[in-house]
DNA sequence: TAAATAGTGTCTTTAAGACATTATCGC
DNA sequence: GCGATAATGTCTTAAAGACACTATTTA
């Protein structure tokens, strides 16, 4: 037997039963790469974890729905979002013909607030088994963020307006897994021309004092390094 | 008054309306990167020009519909097909609630055949006013081709089976609109990782034969080349 | 003043830029 | 042998790797 929703359109064609949504908010916390999740409590996958998606309505952008259910579960807008990929096969929902849409949503580490609605933060390398196809939708985040950890000023929506060296550096280490040269991830990063110092400084524990330095521009934005495709040519006889 | 497609689905909702799915075809002609466009006969939009695409039907995935459809209009099959994104706003076509799936479709230069069906070749440099939002779907096509085209293996849809460098060289510049310095064109394609040589030549005209490569794996791969975020921790005391 | 943390300077290594030179074809 | 095209070699320049060292804080 199959319950499987259904629809048709007002020209008789058959159509999708419904379209969806999903973040796949992550953050770092404690050193690792989090995924926020939600229990999912009716069928199908009753019982399991799930990214905290849901229906578009028609009236609705997708990156509406997006940030909407994401505000519903966690209170928090997010800082940066960004369309991941779609996954549309007709047997990826056993309710029926039901695309999704998923976002990469970033939000400040900061913000962060303890669970309310359920919803819990998971290590990305530590996950229960998940419904859907929301396994898979978790690594295609995951993997987005990484590849484009460097090569833009993605991190706008993991740091605070205002982060020292350190900060980002553990950011970034939380985000790639590997541990960063100091001094050499400072110079990297002033490269970029993505960040730039604020001329202030932060003291609190011991040590010296650390500067503040802010993104050049906290709309998405490409790294303006040049590393980079071969040599073009200038002088040629 | 307002004709628009709807649909309703069985538990009740307000459901999408139909589904598409378009593929960028690119190719790069005459050393310009040209996309595949069809004319549009029908209401909305009748007279501009469009991406191939269609609608998709409830068993199909959509890479099948974006490769039917592929098909349909050229003749040939694509050999490089990825999803680029999806434009889901309610208002991006006039019929109704109609997401679209677009993929960026890649191929073979070579086996390219003159028109059928009305299908022309387009310098993306040069468009008409296309229909829908597919100017904008046109231009994240090329802007991800353009993207990738160093740090993965996407050329492997652009490129014969074999191929010699200066035959790569003049894809890639088709694609970048630069002109590389060749030896320097050579050795950084040959550090990528991503070809290597066959071991034979070719002659033809004029001029010492040029050796021929192949790609070391025609499957979606990145780069080897390890420019290059930022040093790791070695050595600490 | 010691421990802790942040920031600077610099030497080495590697990759990219810019060619000049050499090799091998068809005519 | 000559023009045409492909391939190799190499010197210069720039960026990344790997630290040692200096600067400021709190306890």
């Amino acid at each position: 037997m199959s319950n499987r929703i259904t629809a048709r359109n007002s020209a008789g064609f058959t159509a999708p039963a419904g379209m969806t949504a999903v973040p796949v908010v992550l953050a770092p916390l404690s050193g690792r790469l989090h995924v926020l999740l939600v229990p999912r409590s009716e069928d199908p996958f009753a019982g399991t974890w799930v990214l905290p998606g849901g229906f578009m309505s028609p009236d609705e952008r997708p990156e509406e729905t997006a940030q909407r259910k994401l505000t519903e579960k966690t209170g928090v807008g997010a800082v940066y979002l960004e369309q991941l990929q779609s996954y549309a096969d007709p047997d990826r929902d056993p309710r029926g013909w039901i695309p999704t849409i998923a976002y990469l949503a970033l939000i400040d580490a900061a913000v962060l607030r303890p669970d309310e609605h359920g919803a819990r933060w998971v290590p990305v390398d530590r996950l229960p088994a998940l419904g859907f196809d929301h396994a898979r939708i978790v690594a295609d985040g995951v993997e987005r963020l990484r590849g484009k950890l460097w090569w833009s000023n993605i991190a706008v929506g993991l740091l605070p307006e205002r982060f020292t060296m350190p900060q980002a550096r553990r950011v970034f280490e939380a985000i790639s897994g590997v541990t960063y040269e100091p001094s050499n991830f400072r110079r990297e990063l002033e490269q970029s021309g993505l960040v730039r110092a604020t001329g202030r400084t932060v003291r609190g524990g011991p040590g010296r004092p650390a500067a503040l330095y802010e993104f050049a521009d906290r709309r998405p934005a490409w790294s303006l390094r040049r590393s980079r495709p071969p040599a073009t040519v200038r002088h040629r006889t």
